[in-house]
DNA sequence: TCAAAAACAATCATCTTCAATCATATTGCA
DNA sequence: TGCAATATGATTGAAGATGATTGTTTTTGA
């Protein structure tokens, strides 16, 4: 077997399973124990994998640790405070009682802080969001079935027949990666398919984006404004966007971020 | 086992339970006590642990305490070495590569401990099950869709056409509440419905059981003895059941308890 | 407080893994 | 083809890891 094939074995191996053993490898590539040790070490060498005792395991990409090392973490997300205070904003928009379903996202996954105390019932199909609201909250959780896809968090099934053409819900909450005159906009083909398949399940879609995607364009659209009943971004939004939402019928919420901030400095100030 | 994997276990066992023995970490990784103690004093060393006496405990991170907590918790069951020793069993009749399901229950739950280095396509409708997977492992996780409930921390979903229809595995795992001549037992109704519906989407149906169950009956069957390929209990079954057992053609494998839990029953025994 | 039990540390035998070396095989090139 | 450079495989002694044993310390419960 030529070198290159062994690394390709090699490096593939070490990627699908925490740590691989000298000895797997010799039984995979049908080469000796020296080769083997003598590719570990060249490609330890080339920082593709990192040689340990009895083997090799793989440098674990960095988006991977946050997944694999811990649960995951709600909090840790750019812009935390806009996003926060939109979500906010979203979930005064839910009464006791009610259907709502919460598409995946960084955003959207902000609403759990605010419903710890409500009484939903919740269709999701991001893990970490049923998961937080499974534990934390007492609201009624349904999941979609299907595959877990650990890089974008959320739970497809490849096929139609699954619960989610079961599930209704007067609002669906969701968040994109751009919005403009096309519409929303979303980059990753997967996601895309996620949400085609809850689009269609709710009343109202409400889309909690923060003020910079009005600036942003992406390469898959979603669908219309027409069919956006609410739009909460934050106070960053420009009059040429908000006169776009407007001419489209679209209601927009404007949250105040750190309201709390404020509240402070109205008391300071009196 | 590797080095590696021991860690990984200890860690992802301090994370799970405030503090865990040393007795459990050997019983977990299936090697001796003198080299759990060098494992954690290591980790203490490199301040992924903090050492105690009897075992090791987690160092919570401030940020995380009062948001996501503990998810669940995989050891808290009663007869615990047991379901660990019959869970070691079920992992290791699975080969990198298979698919298979997991159905929600405290002892199928342990499984989960034995499945961290492995490469599986794993289907479950357990909540906490996918959840440990998802974060601890690197098997492909496949969730039923549906309305998780709480209680048996199973997703359960009331229609017929979901994706449970849509996968087929080589095996099953499942525990029971009860087994005797006229099949596997189980006493909550919505157990039965979930099981009902997994049931058939696998060639092998493996029971995992400890064996005060052999003792146990229950209002509804799930299914018969010959539906059944593969039983695994603790050394505590006895003859009749064994019997009954090989009358009906099923395979048995019998788990060997942990060696602590041996001499106490010799020392009870002499 | 004392005695039994549990947890621990230290030590040693055994097994595994490793690095170095040399012999052999393969490849590239004149 | 013949030669040199490189890659591979086998061997061996050293280093490391593991598990059992033994004696010490700590904890527990009467």
């Amino acid at each position: 077997m030529h070198e290159k094939e062994r690394h390709r074995i090699i490096l593939t191996s070490v990627q699908e399973k925490p740590v691989v053993t000298v000895q797997e490898l010799v039984d995979l590539t049908e080469s000796s124990e020296a080769t083997i040790r003598r590719d570990i070490a060249a490609l330890h060498l080339q920082k593709r994998l990192r040689r340990v005792r009895g083997g090799a395991e793989g440098i674990t990409p960095p988006q991977f640790v946050g997944l694999a090392g811990r649960p995951f973490r709600v909090n840790e997300t750019i812009n935390a405070a806009q996003k926060r205070a939109i979500a906010r904003e979203a979930v005064k928009l839910c009464k006791d009682g009610e259907s709502i379903i919460i598409n995946g996202g960084t955003t959207t996954m902000q609403m759990v802080h605010f419903l710890g105390s409500h009484r939903l019932q919740v269709f999701t199909n991001s893990f970490p969001i049923a998961s937080h609201l499974l534990y934390h909250s007492k609201n009624t959780v349904m999941v979609s079935g299907g595959m877990i896809y650990r890089e974008q968090n959320i739970i497809l099934s490849p096929f139609e027949n699954d619960v989610t053409r079961n599930f209704y819900a007067q609002k669906m909450f969701i968040g994109a990666q751009g919005i403009g005159p096309l519409g929303m906009m979303e980059a990753d083909p997967l996601l895309i398919q996620a949400e085609q398949k809850l689009i269609n399940q709710a009343d109202e879609l409400v889309v909690l984006i923060d003020s910079s995607k009005f600036r942003q364009r992406s390469s898959l659209i979603l669908c219309g404004l027409d069919r956006i009943s609410t739009v909460i971004t934050d106070d960053g939004i420009r009059d040429n966007e908000r006169n776009m939402l407007e001419e489209a019928g679209v209601k927009l919420i404007v949250a105040e971020v750190g309201a709390q901030a404020l509240d402070k400095e109205s008391t300071s100030a009196a």
